[in-house]
DNA sequence: CACAATATTTAGGGTTGTCTAAAAAAACAT
DNA sequence: ATGTTTTTTTAGACAACCCTAAATATTGTG
């Protein structure tokens, strides 16, 4: 089994390889693991060899399939607790990432097993983001950001980008949470703000909101 | 907050100290923790330091009231979790010992009190054993080993000494859980095994199991 | 292409928690 | 009480991870 410290590695450099389509930079996995560049080589040369990453120097990392199969694990362990904390514990969707992160390292796969039947197998996180399968495989759904709909146009929402509790707090405040249907009634091209539409409200938002919901647009 | 490593030594010092009622030696903490008495001697003076327990050389540990709370607390999150995992998640008895060894150091006040909550706030893990109250407080029980008990008399199964997969394994076995009821049928004072009744069965045992169940008589 | 800026690695350490071997203290036995 | 056995501590080392500072490779610019 993965330590704490490689398994948060791969889950840093497997979302990073989705951001990137390809290797991953040292800096790039420094910055995201709030770590020193001198401790990601470090770490990179441990997992490859362990082969869960293939590493040439200074060419930076990409996971094999076990590592990106490893990787998914961990997240598919996260967001089932983020379920479980939220659907039973009755926790808040901004209380639970720093929780999961905890309870994502516990070793056991009759645990998560078990918790995925006890919550009805779900496909998605509180945050809409997706479960991977017990074979680390995701389930992608075309999703855009609100940004990208134009005037007039109308998605139902089905995840956020950010999940820091400042932005989830401020969804709640306008009512929005994964389901809600949202209408594009104006867009300003200078800045990205826009005016929609939620329900019986209206209001303005910025740009920097609407880079940061997903929905989906049928 | 406390590591990992931290918070074993403490438990284990906690369980040592009902034993010995007194200083626990370094050696038995060795022993419990499967560990060398050189390591032993280094943590408890890092935890002395801390003012978790009082430590002089040569003379053994002894928690403070911060020390005994703390491990409390993690004994109280460690029976937490094995209710919820066989209550839940309908995992057998003697399964949920080393997942729960995972699951006690999962840094969380809020998640404790939903998760005593959801359980409905359990009194007792699904061994028998006490679960700690958030302040550390334990509620003893009067509870007696079946082997104090003598011919004729009858208990109730409250708990097991031991909670090795083979005990509980064995005691399924024979029907025998929590709640059921015991009637010693005879006992045999050189080796100390007992004719028992349980239900409508009557069956031997050895003193080694009848001094791993506890009962209580009133 | 050469040189400056940037990214990455190497060298050398620090901390936590573990171990073995040896020294020292305590307990036991005659 | 003295010698032996057992317990406990000390000394020195190691693995996992992380850090700072310095060296080196890569990239970008005129
Ligand atoms: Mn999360
Ligand atoms: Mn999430
Ligand atoms: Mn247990
Ligand atoms: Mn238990």
């Amino acid at each position: 089994m993965y330590s704490l410290a490689e398994e948060n590695y791969l889950k840093a450099i497997y979302h990073l390889e989705q951001q990137t389509k390809g290797e991953v930079s040292t800096n790039a996995i420094a910055e995201r693991m709030s770590t020193k560049p001198s401790s990601v080589t470090d770490m990179i040369r441990k997992l490859a060899d362990k082969k869960l990453l293939s590493y040439k120097r200074y060419k930076g990392a990409l996971l094999t399939s076990d590592g990106r199969k490893t990787a998914a694990n961990v997240i598919r362990k996260h967001r089932l607790w983020e379920v479980f904390l939220v659907e039973k514990l009755n926790f808040h969707w901004d209380e639970v990432h720093e929780i999961a992160e905890q309870l994502e390292h516990i070793k056991s796969e009759e645990l998560i097993s078990r918790l995925d039947k006890f919550l009805g197998s779900p496909d998605f996180d509180p945050h809409g983001d997706p479960i991977p399968d017990k074979h680390g495989n995701v389930k992608r759904t075309e999703k855009k950001l609100l940004s990208e709909l134009n005037k007039k146009q109308r998605g139902v929402c089905v995840g956020v980008k950010e999940s820091s509790s400042d932005f989830l707090q401020y969804l709640d405040k306008k009512k929005i949470t994964i389901g809600t249907k949202v209408t594009v009634l104006g867009k300003e091209f200078f800045d990205g703000s826009m005016v929609i539409q939620v329900g019986r409200d209206q209001f303005f938002i910025s740009k920097k909101i609407a880079e940061n919901l997903y929905v989906q647009t049928n």
